[in-house]
RNA sequence: GCCGAAGUGGCGGAAUUGGUAUACGCACACGACUCAAAAUCGUGCGGAGAAAUCCAUGAGGGUUCGAGUCCCUCCUUCGGCACCA
């Protein structure tokens, strides 16, 4: 066979689509439009890996897929150009990082180009372009404006041998990465963006978004709503009140003590009153040297310092209770401080436990009841029969235990005893046993000897019930012998029995004839009912309100922590609430304010860097800080910068940029010199794609309606949290101030999986493990490259490169091209066409483009290419066929292929017509329901669950003909031959059960 | 520790609502073509067994006529969060 040339094909076709500009969009075009967006690049000095093309192999088949359906599709490019490695470098080779960002970024578009993704180039955007942040920092002022962004001080990684701010990645295990000097903290002015302004927003806009779970979970608990309240502590003697935040308002009462936070501003204020102040101020000292990271590696053993002469009063019952101070308390959440109720908290706990603090228990588990399994007797000891009455009973708030019992052939009754003394405890006139008899004592001689009342006895019939259960009228005598045997074997005090049993109540299968014969013997004895349950799939059928009926409340013993709902005790006139109810009746009561907190903080956006966008304000010395005016953006950044490390931003040492004139006054003033995150130039590069090209705005509103919000967004999972966070709140804050007319800027997101190295290990540098796509694309091709990319598996899941395995993509394309070639030059002979193979045929292709395009829909590429594979195999072995139909399979093959390898398809399909179309102007097929009908449908033939034979029946055959065929055929006859079917499970046109 | 996802041949994976487990591809083995090799084509390919059959979807149990799929318990891997009161 011949192989095809992939670099003259794939050449010739990216040259086309350049030349003709195929994939330049039209705003005003008719069609429904669609906007396909990929998570854009950080243009770095290795150039694409693997990784890259897998997520933008998949927005361009669909993308192409799209336009062939008729959309007018928007497919943009662009960069996120400014960030941390090309400043690094900058600082290690002394070339300007524009420079080297304008390299990368060539480099990064002639490996796009060379994939062949039909992306609109008109519209490439460049973050570090003034044209492009002269708008971000504009976007920055419309948030000064609206008091969105303000400056406050806040701690910073510092590294004081490179005289520096590290980022978090920049610090391993305390330690700057470069110098390994140990990172300190250090209070600087920074700027903020009120991000938690929209926390609720950011929340609940997540409700309706076509995004996956695990992303919205994220999301959900990086925002971290908790409903609660603030409660003031008042100090003994004194005006002053501590407010603290609780979630737990249910517990105050047993609030045995305070914690601060040891930034507390409160401690300042209380200094002369605090009698041991310089071991508080120690304490105060050692944590505020500590970084977070060592707070959090230390966070095993809780610290923390008693705080003397101070006392707080509990506003709930007014008692006295000490202060303390402990860096496990955050002064970035809440209000900085806590109440600790050792009782219900792990922490809290912990930390009592350690200093010896009081505990008191003010919520005990609504355990109402406990209900006992007595399970390991007789044959069905090995089966787990209780489980699902297990869940039942626990759903309705029962405790269940289930004992260990003995289980040997004969255990006795002091053996069930002793194994049962643990629980005996546990036991009331509210609770439950449940159990059956034979193999060991009988639940109800269990009863008796535990000298225990209980509520009820459930006596169980599993549904498989054997020889132990007999009919209730049976007139068999070995079932009445039987019957006397176990009670003649069991002698049972009735008297007794009734006495300690409240209620008896039986547990039957629904079409089990056969009851327990202790309870035919309880209701002989007229036990106070014996009541009938029905299961019936697993669930208890309407009768099952028999259990509800059951006695409420049972008082447990609670000597451990607990951190669950439950009743309230000792909490004063709100015992016996539930947790629940007793949070709006305490807040009331004390004047609490019901509160809802976020773990979300607010946007630090300031970077003490030079590759970023400046951040538009200056400080005069008379007017205070101003925002730069708009007519003066953007606020570009100054070539004459020494990139080496010292104190300060590097922009200070800038006197072109950082020396100004007050717009004001005039006077000398200072730039600000921080640089902006470089998660703000990303928030809306989006909204820029729209409209690149405008230097009157950052975007015509008119055109934001033809494209907006994105329809579909791919990109990595490493994403999940900021920078989508960040995007949707800046599309929020747009939207409040008038220039969007939608709040969530991606309706559906799908994320790419992390492709791995040859060893499964994740790739990097330093294990030697990476793959570099150029190579791939000039040994293989690109179109085998996109194909291997989608075929490795489901495009989300994480999966590790294999090259061996890419040649079964190329042998596919290589068959293609071959039979389109030899069928082109009459090499293919066709034979003996006829009727009923030309309707398969017209099968196969209707199931193809059926199949083909729900995976294109549905993003499953790895079977769309199989499908693919399977009837390009179809389209070659079979050639009884007509001429016509050939020719149509073919090209049909090439148009669903078409979006996965443009190149090749594009070249076959030219050969193959020979008018001017292109490949990529003609429509997705469709194909016709009746041909997808059949004449004869394959049944598969069961005995008892095992598959015994398969069987062919017209398409319209009805039950009773499909039965008996099934029974006719001989492998099943076989096994059905003197053995009475019981049951036949007919599932329409694909299976029989016979059940024997 | 908590939240989320997943565990299927030698490997990547398929099985859309519970209904023939292992599609498609890689690797491997044998055969054809060739002086030979590569490429290509054909056949085979979960395990045990001569066969009939039996056993296999991380482990154990349950529900069901029937479980990779549903339920319970546990183990492992990956991703995220981690004193959030």
């Amino acid at each position: 066979m011949e192989r095809y040339d992939h670099k003259t094909i794939e050449h010739k076709w990216q040259e086309r689509w350049e030349q003709e500009k195929s994939f330049l969009v039209n705003d005003k075009a008719g069609a429904e439009h669609y906007y396909v967006l990929d998570m854009f690049p950080y243009p770095s000095a290795q150039g694409l890996h693997v990784g890259h093309p897998e997520g933008m192999t998949a927005t361009d088949i669909y993308s192409r897929y799209l336009r062939l359906k008729g959309f007018n599709v928007l497919h943009p490019m662009g960069w996120d150009a400014f960030g941390l490695p090309a400043e690094n470098y900058a600082i290690k080779t002394g070339r300007h990082p524009g420079e080297l960002t304008l390299e990368n970024i060539d480099n990064f578009r002639r490996q796009i180009k060379s994939f062949g993704f039909s992306y609109d180039w008109s519209r490439e955007i460049n973050t570090a372009d003034p044209a492009y942040y002269k708008w971000t920092q504009w976007l920055f002022l419309k948030f000064y404006e609206k008091g969105l962004a303000y400056r406050k001080k806040a701690p910073v990684n510092w590294c004081s041998s490179c005289q520096t701010v590290l980022a978090n990645e920049q610090i391993v295990a305390g330690e700057c990465e470069r110098c390994h000097n140990t990172v300190e903290q250090r209070q600087m002015a920074q700027w903020f963006f009120k991000i938690t302004d929209y926390a609720e927003d950011l929340l609940k806009g997540l409700d309706d978004l076509d995004w996956p779970v695990n992303i919205k979970e994220m999301q959900k608990n990086w925002i971290g709503k908790s409903d609660g309240a603030e409660v003031e502590f008042g100090i003994k003697n004194q005006d002053k009140k501590i407010k603290i935040f609780t979630t737990r308002l249910d517990t105050i009462f047993g609030a045995t003590y305070l914690v601060l936070a040891p930034e507390h501003p409160l401690l300042n204020e209380l200094k002369t009153q605090i009698t041991n102040w310089p071991e508080v101020e120690k304490y105060i000292k050692k944590t505020q040297g500590k970084t977070e990271l060592e707070r959090k590696t230390e966070a095993k053993e809780k610290t923390g310092v008693k705080v003397e002469g101070v006392i707080a009063i509990n506003p709930a019952n007014n008692e006295e209770i000490p202060i303390f101070i402990a860096d496990y308390v955050l002064t970035s959440y809440g209000t900085g401080a806590i109440m600790a109720v050792p009782a219900h908290d792990e922490r809290d706990w912990e930390f009592a436990n350690k200093f010896k603090l009081p505990i008191c228990e003010v919520v005990k588990p609504s355990y109402d009841r406990t209900a006992l399994i007595l399970h390991g007797t007789g044959a069905h000891s090995k089966k787990n029969w209780y489980q699902w009455l297990k869940i039942e009973l626990e759903q309705r708030g029962y405790r269940v235990l289930v004992p260990d019992l003995p289980n040997s052939s004969m255990p006795n009754l002091a053996e069930w005893l002793k194994a049962l003394e643990p629980y005996i405890g546990y036991l009331d006139e509210h609770s439950i046993i449940i159990g059956h008899s034979l193999g060991g004592p009988t639940a109800i001689q269990l009863i008796q000897n535990l000298q225990k009342r209980i509520g009820a006895l459930i006596l169980v019939a599993p549904t498989s019930a054997g020889m132990e259960w007999k009919p209730i009228n049976s007139t068999h005598p070995s079932d009445q012998a039987s019957c006397i045997r176990t009670i003649t074997e069991a002698p049972v005090d009735w008297k007794l029995v009734r006495q300690n049993i409240i209620r008896v109540v039986g547990l039957f299968s629904s079409n089990d004839p056969y009851i327990p014969i202790e309870a035919k013997e309880l209701y002989e004895h007229n036990l106070p009912g014996v009541y009938r349950i029905f299961k019936d799939r697993g669930h208890f059928s309407e009768k099952t309100n028999e259990l509800n009926e059951l006695p409420e409340f049972f008082n447990l013993p609670c000597t451990e922590l607990f951190i669950g709902n439950g009743t309230l005790i000792q909490s004063g006139k709100f015992n016996s609430l539930d947790s629940e109810a007793s949070k709006v009746a305490i807040a009331k009561e004390i004047g609490a304010e019901l509160k809802t907190q976020y773990r979300l903080r607010d946007w630090l956006i300031s970077r003490q860097r030079y590759w970023g966008a400046p951040i538009p304000i200056i400080y005069c010395e008379q007017c205070g800080e101003l925002p730069v005016s708009e007519r003066d953006l953007p606020v570009e950044l100054p070539m004459d910068v020494d990139f080496r490390p010292t104190g300060e931003s590097p922009l200070v040492r800038s006197k072109s940029f950082h020396n100004v004139k007050c717009p004001k006054c005039s006077q000398p003033a200072k730039r600000e010199s921080d640089t902006m995150d470089t998660f703000v130039d990303s928030s809306w590069y989006f909204l820029r794609y729209i409209d690149p090209q405008n230097t009157k705005e950052p975007f015509a509103k008119t055109k934001i309606k033809n494209w907006l919000p994105v329809n579909l967004y791919v990109g990595g999972a490493e994403h999940a949290v900021m920078h989508l966070l960040y995007a949707r709140f800046f599309t929020k804050v747009l939207a409040d101030l008038g220039y969007l007319n939608f709040f969530e800027p991606f309706l559906k997101l799908r994320n790419q999986g992390l492709i791995l190295g040859e060893d499964g290990q994740k790739m990097s540098k330093s294990r030697g493990n990476v793959i570099n796509p150029d190579e791939i694309v000039d040994k293989y091709g690109a179109d085998t490259l996109r194909l291997y990319e989608m075929f490795m598996g489901p495009l989300e899941d994480s999966k590790p490169w294999n090259t061996s395995s890419i040649i079964g993509l190329r042998r596919f394309l290589e068959k293609v091209n071959n039979f389109s070639n030899q069928f082109l030059e009459g090499n293919i002979k066709l034979e003996h066409p006829g009727p009923e193979a030309e309707t398969a045929a017209l099968r196969a292709r209707a199931q193809t483009i059926k199949r083909v395009t729900d995976d294109i829909e549905n993003f499953r590429f790895n079977t769309a290419i199989s499908t693919l594979m399977e009837f390009n195999n179809v389209i070659i072995s079979k050639i009884n066929i007509s001429h016509e139909t050939k020719v149509i399979d073919l090209l049909t093959l090439l148009i669903l292929l078409y979006p996965f390898a443009p190149h090749l398809t594009s070249e076959l399909w030219e050969k193959l017509n020979s008018n001017k179309e292109v490949i990529w102007q003609q429509t997705w097929p469709v194909y016709d329901e009746f041909s997808l009908l059949v004449d004869t449908i394959k049944i598969v033939v069961q005995v008892n669950g095992k598959v015994r034979a398969q069987i062919e029946c017209a398409a319209d055959a009805v039950e009773s003909e499909i039965i008996k065929a099934a029974h006719a055929e001989a492998a099943v006859a076989k096994y059905l031959d003197g053995k009475k079917i019981q049951r036949t499970v007919y599932v329409p046109s694909k299976l029989v059960n016979f059940v024997l």
